[in-house]
RNA sequence: GCCCGGGUGGCGGAAUCGGCAGACGCGGAGGGCUUAAACCCCUCUGACCCAACGGUCGUGCGGGUUCGAACCCCGCCCCGGGCACCA
């Protein structure tokens, strides 16, 4: 560190060093762990303090909980958490009952795989991993309750998540109450007949199994086929993202097979509406709310039921107003149907085109259904040029009775809508391009408004030869039946929606692009499912003192694997191979009998969708959380805080997770509330997303990333051991090899510093470079802070016991004021400027004096102590108190010092400042006027001229306008 | 392609109910302290013109509204993030 003030030798004795800096930061971590000053009381039950009663006010901070990963911190991990920190010792000192922790998301990929390289345990890296990451937290201060911290692969923790589940899977959604209940309320309702079974019989005359079934097409946890990629190389089921496009594995480079295979689901679907609207409870960004939207997906349209020889064929449009412009369907290459559609030769005159040169449409659709298993969604996704086979069969446009070719295509996918599509090739650019490759009728519907024909360059024709792409927006309708003149998308809609109920060949509906929620994984490093199979294969519940159906111990963490090629080999996860877990004999209720364990494991989502919960109540045995215990920390406060709807009250996280884990995790939070178990309808009521750090990274010649630390900037390049390298900028990680250790930020400078600097780069919510040379920025400021209240070279205080000075007063409590107000909003940049402003002030105050006011010396500790806590503490401690500053109440500005005297306003002429005039703060606009026009330079800048027209907005300018 | 953000000095960023653009920090320049240096303290630091007073320009680009626009409107460009043959 050359910029660090750590090489000069003669430094005064008690100057703010990182040596000094370092001596305090341990010391009050120390004394703070001792005294346990961060442990927030509650309610009821074995956290609450008898000498510390939880008061009304009480907030919940939580930070997204991290993995823990082997490599450990830097400086880009803690930015959300200091920011959390300064907040929640802020609060504290108005008197907040603040619970405020950190746990571990620690199941996971990353220590199976860890695992499965060295043949160490996962639970011995994961617990080396969680030891160390806590140690680095306290290292930076952060005022976590450490009673309340979890690791969700602690057996006492993940014992409640399988009760979850429990919960979930005992449960289904009654559509007409919109809420979840019991599934014995729903076994109830069929016996007494107030509710029809599938095929209608009496619940009396139905076989367990048949029971069974009704029940589990309810319940809003359920084991269903669903499509994934296998990769019997690897003996795994592998993500989007760990397929190449060419349809292999990332690691070991395996065919992968796109396949259904039977999974646990959860239902998140049947909350789609819940989530959606509930949305406007919650005190987030528009920005990620409407992330959220786009994610769930809803659009309104019709289901319309085409007839072919096969049967009806239905889709979903969202413009059943195109319907005279279908002129071809495509369903998805899985679709139920395709077998059925599949004629047995191609009729007369098939165009060459549609056959892919194969003999027979069952040769062609084999081949091409083969072709599409084999390739990603991803590579599905990103192939431009349209691809399709034609079944041979036709169906009937139900608006004009045309028959219309079927064809099964990739771009169309089963998960979303019917999985078939009618294709209006006029009105959309995919079906436009599919009907031009494969020679399709493509006539208007709509006619597209002049400007449309112009801005193509083409005279305005209905001849869609001419048209360079689809017509898309609003035109009067053409060939379009009954439609034929109306140029209103919405009545259309209506209209054709009202023609097909009557007819029985549609509905109008609502569709959504959110699906299930695919819930199990082949793997080790997860929660086991509190599941087993009776000896005719029925899934049976395990009851709650079961739980936790523990994760068993073993030294095979890899699956199976298979013969790469063999894409009907089935999986084999590693609990599969433990007997003594997967053979059990269990009495549920009708005595001892053999049982089969579920050897599936939940996903890392599953321990993250409630863990704030376990926060409140982390100690209880008896449930997952206490009830009062809930109400206190999650409910609805109506007496405090009417508007407030109940939940965390600020949740700061990544927006990597704006999707995925939030919508997971509120989908459990309502299934817990519908079932009467939480008092809160939403888990995370205000959330704030942190941005990133970002640094420089650089790439030598060959494009690999070499190390930041080593590279030098000369001669305007950049350069790396005497090579020339290029800068690119980018997240800091270890991918870019740009990562800086806060270990090197405490050495250099202590964890004080390193708090302020990166509360101070700018908004919290902003991404921002690192720039270590800024650093010291803030190391100086607290060094002045230091300075002013203590001689460097005694170690003394230099206070007295005199007045401040009026200015001083008047400033400081603007300072109060202000600082209160942007931390209030985690503005802690511009706090943290102004507080460097009233400090640069004192320090005049200082050197004319020789020391520094006591009552400014108090509050100046006060207002920094959420953002340098040891060295406040520590100030706090030399100005004579013994209690630690944690709960010294903050300061209150002095309204009366809070208004100037005077004011000084800018005076415009034609809008441009050409002087300013000092005037009383309660000057009118008369006052303001005759001040300003009496002014020299006004004068001056009017030559002469008198205004015709004068702005005068007291308190902030004048304008004359000539 | 769609959705969501964002473009302000050499750098990070202030200032958005439409009212003094550039707070604060880094970097840079000059001065003080010192035998000297470091540390520290003080002053200056958007660009251009001017000896100076002062002036002109200036918040990605082009228009517009307004007495007045970084901020509002229209049309573009660029950067970041997310989603995507979504029917």
């Amino acid at each position: 560190m050359s910029n660090s003030v750590e090489t000069s030798s003669d430094l005064p004795p008690y100057r703010y060093s990182a040596a000094l800096a370092a001596d305090i930061e341990a010391r009050w971590q120390e004394r703070w762990a001792a005294e346990g000053t961060f442990e927030a009381p509650n309610p009821t039950g074995p956290l609450a303090r008898a000498g510390r009663p939880a008061g009304d006010r009480k907030l919940f901070v939580l930070d997204m909980f991290p993995y823990p990963s082997g490599v450990g911190l830097h400086v880009g991990h803690p930015l959300g958490y200091i920011g959390t920190d300064v907040y929640s010792r802020f609060q504290r000192m108005q008197g907040t009952n603040v619970l405020y922790s950190m746990g571990f998301d620690a199941f996971g990929l990353p220590a199976e795989q860890y695992a499965v390289q060295t043949g160490q345990h996962p639970a011995v890296t994961t617990a080396a991993n969680v030891a160390n990451m806590r140690r680095q937290l306290r290292r930076l201060g952060l005022s976590h309750d450490l009673r309340r911290s979890i690791d969700t692969t602690d057996p006492d923790y993940y014992r409640w998540t399988q009760w979850i589940f429990l919960q979930i899977y005992n449960s289904w959604y009654d559509a007409s109450a919109r809420r979840a209940r019991p599934i014995a309320e729903l076994e109830a309702e069929f016996a007494a007949g107030l509710r029809a079974t599938p095929d209608g019989r009496a619940w009396s005359v139905l076989g367990a199994t048949e029971r069974h079934a009704a029940l589990d097409a309810y319940r809003l946890a359920y084991l269903s086929d669903a499509p994934v990629n296998w990769c019997p190389g690897l003996g795994t089921v592998v993500a989007n993202e760990e397929v190449t496009a060419e349809g292999r594995s990332d690691r070991g480079n395996f065919p992968v097979f796109r396949r259904t295979m039977r999974q646990w689901m959860m239902r998140i679907t049947a909350y789609a509406d819940r989530l959606l609207e509930d949305l406007d409870l919650l005190q987030w960004t528009d920005a990620l709310k409407s992330m959220q939207r786009n994610w769930i997906g809803r659009s309104e349209g019709a289901r319309v039921r085409f007839a072919t020889a096969a049967g009806d064929l239905e889709v979903y449009t969202t413009r059943p107003d195109t319907l005279f412009g279908a002129t071809f369907m495509v369903v998805a290459p899985e679709h139920p149907m395709v077998a059925a559609l599949t004629a047995p030769k191609w009729p007369a005159g098939t165009d060459p085109r549609w056959t892919a040169g194969a003999g027979t449409p069952a040769q062609a659709i084999a081949e091409y259904r083969r072709a599409a298993a084999s390739k990603s969604d991803l590579a599905r996704q990103e192939t431009k040029d349209k691809t399709g086979v034609f079944t041979g069969s036709f169906a009937t446009n139900p608006v004009n009775g045309e028959p219309v070719p079927v064809f099964v295509a990739d771009y169309v996918l089963m998960g979303y809508g019917t999985g078939a599509i009618m294709a209006v090739p006029c009105g959309d650019q995919r079906d436009f391009e599919y009907a031009r490759a494969f020679g399709l009728p493509i006539p208007a519907i709509q006619e597209p408004p002049a400007e449309w024909f112009a801005e193509r360059g083409i005279t305005s024709s209905l001849d869609t030869a001419t048209w360079p792409e689809a017509f898309v927006g609003d035109g009067r309708y053409v060939q379009s039946g009954m439609l034929d003149g109306d140029r209103s998308i919405a009545d259309a809609k209506r209209r054709i929606t009202d023609w097909l109920e009557v007819r029985g060949r549609g509905t109008g509906a609502i569709q959504y692009k959110l699906r299930d929620w695919l819930f199990s994984r082949q793997r080790y490093w997860g929660e086991p499912f509190p599941i087993v199979y009776d000896a005719n294969g029925g899934a049976r519940a395990l009851p709650p003192e079961m739980l936790p159906v523990l994760l068993p111990d073993t030294d095979q963490f890899s699956p199976r694997t298979f013969d790469p090629d063999d894409e009907h080999s089935d999986p084999e996860s590693p609990l599969d191979r433990l007997d003594h877990f997967k053979h059990v004999i269990l009495d549920l209720g009708d005595g001892p009998q053999p049982y089969t364990r579920d050897t599936n494991v939940m996903p890392q989502w599953a321990g993250s969708c409630w863990y704030e919960l376990r926060y409140c109540d982390p100690t209880n045995t008896n449930s997952f959380v206490d009830p009062a215990v809930e109400r206190y920390w999650m409910g609805p406060q109506p007496e405090v805080r009417p508007d407030h709807p109940g939940g965390v009250d600020l949740y700061v996280g990544g927006v990597e997770h704006a999707v995925l884990h939030l919508l997971y995790a509120r989908f459990w939070h309502k299934v817990l509330y519908d079932l009467g178990h939480v008092s809160s309808k939403e888990p995370y009521t205000r959330l704030f997303n942190q941005g990133y750090i970002q640094a420089f990274a650089y790439t030598d010649e060959r494009g690999l990333y070499v190390e930041a630390a080593e590279v030098e900037e000369r001669d305007g390049g950049f350069w790396h051991h005497g090579k020339p390298v290029h800068r690119e900028y980018g997240k800091m990680g270890k991918s870019l090899r740009n990562a800086v250790s806060p270990d090197e930020m405490y050495d250099a400078y202590g964890a004080d510093t390193l708090r302020l600097y990166e509360m101070s780069m700018g908004p919290l919510d902003a991404s921002r470079p690192w720039n270590t040379r800024d650093v010291i920025g803030m190391h100086r400021f607290v060094q002045r802070v230091w300075r002013n209240l203590v001689d460097e070279g005694s170690g003394a205080l230099r206070i007295d016991d005199s007045p401040a000075n009026d200015e001083t007063r008047r400033l400081l409590h603007k300072t109060i004021a202000f600082v209160g107000e942007e931390m209030e909003a985690l503005r802690f940049n511009t706090a943290i400027a102004k507080l460097i402003e009233f400090n640069n002030h004192l320090t005049g105050v200082v050197s004319e004096h020789g020391s520094c006011p006591a009552e400014v010396a108090r509050t100046m500790v006060q207002l920094l102590s959420p953002l340098v806590p040891h060295v406040a503490e520590e100030l706090w401690a030399k100005l004579g108190h013994t209690e630690s500053i944690t709960y010294v109440a903050w300061p209150v500005a002095d309204p009366a010092l809070l208004v100037d005297h005077t004011v000084e306003i800018p005076v415009q002429v034609n809008g441009k400042v050409r002087s300013r005039i000092v005037v009383p703060a309660s000057a009118d606009e008369a006052v303001l006027e005759a001040t300003a026009r009496a002014d020299d330079k006004v004068v001056a800048a009017l030559a002469g001229a008198s205004p015709r027209k004068v702005i005068v907005v007291p308190g902030r300018l004048v304008n004359l306008v000539v």
